[in-house]
DNA sequence: TTCATTTTTTGACTTAAGTCAAAAAAACTG
DNA sequence: CAGTTTTTTTGACTTAAGTCAAAAAATGAA
């Protein structure tokens, strides 16, 4: 939990009342490695926090699977689509390594916005993933495959360390042929 | 300002009272073809709608620019992460044709935000915008240039209709030429 | 309506990355 | 561990798209 609050701490400090109610309404949960956390076709209705473990997001595309992100500790996660617009999920969502996990429903976090600090959260956590990703997305498309190995190298090391090469390859869209190829010089 | 109440309804109905107080606080703005709405490095304080006209976005790579949208009458525009971080904007925003925008400055809109109707609709603009670029980027990045090509005739035919070539292609991050010749053919 | 500038097209050649296949290495499992 | 399965590496070949250069077409301005 303290895990949690130092992650919510980065964007905004949170008065005593409201951790109070935050700690009332989050859920823990474990997965162990391979197991699926979300499935494609229902509604994401929560929001994930990872204390422990890896948790890779991958959606299906002409029968292959195509990794978008890989999670680590201390990051969020869930199918923003889905949690948002309340619409079944396009990705399906996977613990890659045995996960511990803090949930926050949709419902429970509507509950928490009574709450103008945590109201403060959500929007700003909101804004910032949608900068991160807009920003990663259209940098990365400019870079050739070493290039983005190099980037994704800075941006996420522990997905390099820790998640096995076709999950990398497909996140950076490129064959794992190449991702090995690229690993094998320099 | 009838073309962006439209606008708005496609996502909330707006009350009596709020249409009016928007009414208040919008302006119009006029500019010429090539003249810039928003140079990068100024931060972008407001979201344009647009009346009438073309108006691109694009940053700088390596001394070329690279356009990353064009946006057609009934659409709002802003450099995202310029106007919701405070930060100085790395996007470039201008006019390709001359064109007619209604503005509304952040500050004003947080006024209207005291209206729980115009407050749902700017969440609801933002989770949409954000869910479209999060998926537009992706199925993007797994298209070859002809895929591309056909999926932006249909995602946005005026762009396809009325940029010019060297603007589309850079869209879509290939070179003119190709895009040339995927027109030439069929 | 002519001249200059900008934009688009076409051709020849190059290259980064993909594909297919097989070998090698690593990771599980009973 | 010994054997099986999964993952990674390596090699040979292909291909989509890039680059450079020049010609053609379209646009704009005096």
């Amino acid at each position: 939990m303290q895990q949690l609050l130092n992650f919510i701490n980065q964007y905004t400090r949170l008065e005593k009342a409201t951790i109070y109610a935050l700690e009332k309404r989050v859920e823990f949960e474990s997965f162990k490695k391979n197991e699926m956390i979300l499935k494609q076709g229902i509604i994401a209705n929560k929001v994930w926090f990872i204390v422990k473990g890896l948790v890779r997001k991958f959606y299906y595309h002409e029968g292959k699977e195509v990794t978008t992100w890989i999670h680590a500790e201390n990051e969020m996660c869930t199918s923003m689509h889905s949690y948002f617009q309340k619409k079944p999920s396009e990705e399906n969502i996977q613990a890659i390594e045995d996960a511990e996990l803090i949930s926050l429903s949709y419902e429970k976090s509507l509950e928490l916005n009574i709450y103008p600090d945590f109201s403060t959260f959500s929007q700003e956590l909101l804004t910032k993933q949608f900068a991160c990703i807009d920003e990663f997305s259209k940098k990365f498309s400019l870079m050739n495959a070493s290039e983005k190995y190099q980037a994704l190298s800075e941006i996420a090391p522990e997905i390099i360390k820790r998640a096995k090469l076709g999950y990398i390859a497909s996140i950076m869209g490129i064959s794992q042929e190449t991702l090995s190829r690229i690993r094998a010089k320099k």
